[in-house]
DNA sequence: CGAGGCGTAATTTTT
DNA sequence: TTACGCCTCG
């Protein structure tokens, strides 16, 4: 295939197709620098994989010159995927990663060369506080009200800023014993964490960016490289971040490359060619910025054009995914925030549907809204994954969850408590880690008595003393322990893991993951002593680590070459995001930063409360309530043809039942946009007149006509016409207000068609239909006042009549 | 050393 | 409400 380039000529190239001319020209512009500012849905994935695609099939870059950075691990499978299935072939070499990932890949090729070794651990988050709660400790420091919370959030801003123990000492004023003591335990935390040969979450950005500053020779080398460097959602990007961006794209100073090797080992031809810096494409919208706390820097996408002067600036406006309704409320609530360049994103799809709006008496009552209403559009034909639910803090999935299981509503939570920070299977990954990066006393406390061997906080201690005084590792010291005085029993024991795990070092490099992970756990008898208390939460624990075997294995057959660094990698750099399924029939649960990047045919986004959206801590943070605000912005615009809002009137937190405001934010959308099925107004006269009669309703009845009637008639005049038509278009569901919070188990009651049946909330009702078998089966059940159901009969408070 | 009991603190958001 | 940490007892 052959190009005519000449621009009096244009031609069709494919990868144009479909495009708007705005889209073309981001696709198109060839510089050294691009910024294309991308509204919400405006097809920026797409421009970008065609530009990637473009530079390739013009033959102006090879596939290895190209790094592009995405949010997540999915996200940049999801790009690698696309630009081969636009360019017909596959991209080999081409580097599409999150910072973090190409940050290891670069780590680990070159740690030797400040001091690090290749095996080096990666801590996460959970990692680091426990090593700052030990150090917080072991100096006394919480005498001087310093919490592990605290330590952790400053160090990983600090990090995020590029300084480090030395430069924060430059500034630090001594006189305050609080910053004495601070400094000390940020000195001792980065101490450990290079003798534990291991990076933090923060230190993978930025140490890759200290090894190209320290190492100019190492920089040419990537610089040389890459030629094209795209980024996406720029917006979120922290200084480290960009100071790494600003590193790549500097000249690369070739005289150092004299001699060099390249990266298949070979060495370089022409090293001394005198090369331009690579072109840099970023795209990004500051009105999704959302991750400031963690120290995104919105001025990175704000001055990108007094950064790399000559910058070209594309604007798409254009909304390929929602109807402009949803458009609408999203325009209304992110132009109350002020100093933004306004864009305003529009649709030619038309307006589609109202948003709905719900208020609930409680977060229970709120979930059977959404539960009721997602049955409701699945019977209307939109798949289970088509349909997300958002929530600003993961707390709130509970309620959610718990709905969701009695009405049989297949879903998945994102994010939240995940798989791998279950205690046993930290555990599992604690021997994993011993065995990969023996230097690391993290993973070795953790397992030195797991299962129990009878080592306890002594033994632990004599051991770490020894190594100290040695000035050796701990596992070292633990191959010493019969010098110690121990009993031969713990002398034993501590010998007998170390043996195990030396033995198995020995093929860690090489074996394949799930015979590492087996013989380690056939060799402590890990899994055995949790089959043998007999206790069920024990055994369930054995499944887990039992599904963690599946893991690996499953790791093995989609990497053949894989290692088992290379697998602990990638398990500690998955993004919530990143366990979506797309071939899952279920719905998706997620938090609004999770969101981020994603699009559903249908949106519910819950508790629109003050309080939670914005939430109470970000009130005192400078600019928290904007960014609170486009975080709503983001999660309205993550709909396309259906969204729903919805609050609770009362929300219960730590046990204790507060009343909930609804959101400043929601007052910003036009009230003609939305449709309230229950408006804050009718929930809180009825609620707040007679809350009781309603709350604590048990039993078989349905809620008393005259009740229903009486204060659909005292909302206020506004609201009546409103009432009245959301009563007549249902005019027999009454939603439930609360919900038993033990888990029920009716044991095999089993129900058929046309049996009748009392539930504790929603009354009596005739069983429809029973679908599903054993302890999955479900019941349709026509209830005479709360309408139609789907219950999981195991569990849902019913009786049969 | 380990199990069990009691008291208090915690919920923003994440790679 | 839960979870973790600290304390005491076996």
């Amino acid at each position: 295939m052959t190009f005519i380039l000449d621009p009096a000529e244009p031609t069709e190239s494919p990868l144009l197709a479909g495009l708007n001319p705005r889209q073309r020209e981001a696709v198109e512009y060839r510089g050294q620098a691009l910024l294309i500012v991308a509204g919400a849905g405006s097809g920026k994935t797409s421009v970008l994989t065609r530009r990637v695609a473009s530079l390739i099939e013009t033959q102006e870059a090879w596939p290895s010159q190209i790094l592009a950075i995405t949010f997540t691990n999915k996200a940049a499978a999801e790009m690698r995927e696309r630009v081969e299935a636009l360019l017909g072939q596959a991209a080999q070499g081409m580097w599409i990663s999150t910072f973090h990932s190409a940050c290891v890949r670069i780590l680990r090729r070159e740690a030797e060369y400040f001091g690090y070794g290749k095996n080096f651990t990666i801590y996460d988050s959970a990692d680091s506080r426990a090593l700052i709660k030990r150090i917080i400790k072991q100096l006394e420091a919480d005498a001087f009200g310093f919490t592990v919370g605290q330590v952790a959030g400053k160090i990983s801003k600090l990090k995020n800023e590029l300084s480090d123990v030395e430069s924060y000492a430059r500034g630090a004023n001594f006189n305050d014993p609080q910053e004495r003591i601070f400094l000390e335990i940020f000195r001792e935390y980065s101490r450990s964490l290079r003798a534990a040969n291991a990076f933090d979450f923060d230190d993978l950005i930025g140490q890759t960016v200290y090894l190209f500053r320290a190492f100019p020779q190492v920089a040419a080398l990537y610089q040389r490289r890459f030629r094209h460097i795209l980024v996406d959602e720029y917006q979120d990007t922290n200084h480290a971040q960009y100071a790494l961006i600003r590193e790549l794209t500097r000249s690369p100073q070739t005289d150092l490359l004299e001699g060099a090797t390249g990266f298949d080992g070979s060495v370089l031809k022409d090293p001394t060619r005198p090369l331009d810096p690579a072109s840099l494409t970023v795209v990004g919208d500051s009105d999704q910025s959302i991750y400031a706390f963690r120290g995104a820097d919105i001025r990175n996408i704000v001055e990108f054009e007094r950064d790399y002067v000559g910058a070209k600036v594309v604007l798409l406006e254009q909304n390929y995914r929602s109807t402009q309704n949803i458009l609408s409320a999203a325009n209304a609530v992110i132009g109350n925030n002020f100093d933004r360049i306004d864009k305003k994103l529009f649709t030619t799809v038309g307006d589609g549907e109202k948003i709905t709006g719900f208020t609930g008496y409680s977060q229970h009552d709120e979930a059977q809204f959404i539960a009721d209403e997602i049955t409701e559009l699945h019977r209307q034909g939109v798949e289970y994954r088509d349909i997300a639910v958002f929530y600003r803090t993961n707390a709130q999935t509970r309620a959610l969850e718990e709905i969701f299981i009695r009405s049989a509503l297949p879903y998945r939570v994102l994010g939240g408590t995940k798989f791998y920070e279950r205690a046993e299977i930290k555990d599992a990954f604690g021997y994993l880690i011993a065995v990969a990066n023996p230097d690391d006393p993290m993973a070795l406390r953790r397992i030195m008595n797991v299962p129990k061997r009878g080592i306890g906080g002594v033994t632990e201690a004599t051991l770490q003393n020894w190594a100290d005084r040695e000035g050796v590792t701990l596992r070292e010291a633990m191959r010493h322990a019969d010098e110690m005085g121990f009993g031969p029993k713990i002398t034993a024991a501590v010998l007998g893991l170390v043996a195990i795990l030396d033995e198995v070092s020995l093929v860690a490099d090489t074996a394949p993951v799930p015979e590492i992970l087996i013989a380690l756990l056939e060799k402590t008898g890990f899994v055995e002593a949790l089959r043998a208390t007999g206790n069920p939460q024990d055994e369930a624990r054995a499944e887990n680590v039992e599904e963690l075997v599946a893991q690996t294995r499953e790791y093995r057959v989609r990497n053949p070459e894989g290692t088992l660094l290379e697998f602990l990698t990638e398990t500690s750099l998955v993004a919530a995001a990143d366990e979506l399924d797309d071939s899952s029939g279920t719905v998706s649960l997620m938090t609004l930063h999770t969101a981020k990047g994603l699009e559903y045919e249908a949106v519910f986004l819950t508790g629109v409360e003050e309080g939670l959206l914005p939430h109470q801590m970000s009130a005192s943070e400078p600019g928290g309530p904007a960014e609170e605000r486009r975080l709503f912005y983001v999660g309205i615009t993550r709909a396309r043809r259906r969204l729903y809002l919805s609050l609770a009137m009362t929300r219960a937190q730590f046990g204790e039942v507060n009343v909930a405001m609804p959101s400043r934010y929601l007052q910003e959308i036009p009230p003609e946009l939305i449709d309230w099925r229950q408006s804050p107004g009718m929930a809180n006269s009825r609620g707040g007149t007679q809350p009781r009669a309603l709350n604590a309703r048990r039993g078989g009845f349905g809620v008393e006509p005259s009740l229903g009637a009486g204060y659909a008639g005292s909302v206020g005049p506004g609201a009546t016409a409103l009432a009245r038509a959301a009563r007549a278009a249902q005019p027999k569901t009454e939603w439930a207000s609360k919900v038993t919070n033990t888990v029920r188990d009716n044991g095999d009651l089993t129900l058929a068609a046309g049996d009748r049946i009392r539930h504790v909330d929603f009354g009596d009702g005739k069983v429809t239909a029973v679908t599903g078998v054993g302890p999955k089966s479900v019941a349709e059940v026509q209830f005479e006042s709360a309408g139609r159901k789907r219950l999981l009969i195991k569990i849902s408070p019913i009786e049969k009549l």
